[in-house]
DNA sequence: TCATACTGTAACTATTTTTATTACAGAACA
DNA sequence: TGTTCTGTAATAAAAATAGTTACAGTATGA
């Protein structure tokens, strides 16, 4: 993926948390991530085409969580966010006249996704609101 | 990181396991992996800097393994090439005038060691060995 | 109903990161 | 002593990422 997409959706996320179903736009958003808030509203849109967020229009408008925290779990978010895999893909086909070269992106494929997957398991294992509760 | 060196380096240590201790030059190893030279030469001297390979200066000269491929496990190669935390580290500092954005960053960072560690421990429970047997 | 303040999105620009290229000194070899 | 490598630096090109501008559509409330 590209591993900023994750920072700046979980500290949405943990934002909106904080302030329990207050609306917060992505002006206030962005100043808090130190970002552009178009960024966070592209943000935003993927966490809500995913289910995690709710969002209203217009004057006064902004986001909350569409689900408790607690019910929101740091592997789901992940996946959500991810967009290509962590490892792997380099922009070159390697040499398909090479024995590895020809075989290489299957195993290497093979073996990032396993490694992913228990990144993944473990983010799994932490709520929303475990992460959210650190903060004080 | 950067994802590719790890896919670089990997594919290199896969072709000096497939040779047996014949000597491989960056020209060769390039066009297997179709990139540029150059680059498989740096690679290559971060592997030789972390003892996983050694290497042969001068005419006939190129790279082998240091040591066993039984004895290279594929999250030491992680370690050896990583240069940056897999998730995480935006660019821009989060606004320390925010509760949140004062915490965030070292809060990210703690949950993505635990679960970088998590990958890396999967990775660890695989040899060079089993990994290039793979191939045929 | 009209000014205002939002979202959602597209198009474009700027910046940063990554990769490729060029160049060359020094090593090993025949 | 010419050739073929490594090692490394400097630079250029390409790709990925983030920022900016712009604006249509939506809700609000004076």
């Amino acid at each position: 993926m590209n591993s900023s997409h994750f920072s700046i959706s979980l500290h949405i996320l943990t934002l909106l948390d904080q302030v329990k179903g207050q609306l917060l736009n992505s002006e206030y958003i962005a100043r808090s991530i130190n970002c552009n808030p178009v960024l966070v509203r592209k943000e935003l849109a993927n966490l809500h085409k995913h289910g995690f967020v709710q969002s209203k229009e217009g004057k006064g408008g902004g986001s909350t969580l569409a689900k408790n925290s607690a019910d929101i779990n740091l592997g789901d978010v992940y996946r959500a966010v991810k967009q290509k895999s962590l490892l792997g893909g380099s922009r070159n086909e390697p040499n398909p006249d090479c024995p590895v070269g020809r075989q290489i992106t299957k195993h290497l494929n093979d073996l990032y996704d396993e490694a992913e997957t228990a990144l993944v398991k473990n983010l799994s294992s932490k709520t929303l609101q475990e992460f959210s509760a650190g903060f004080k």
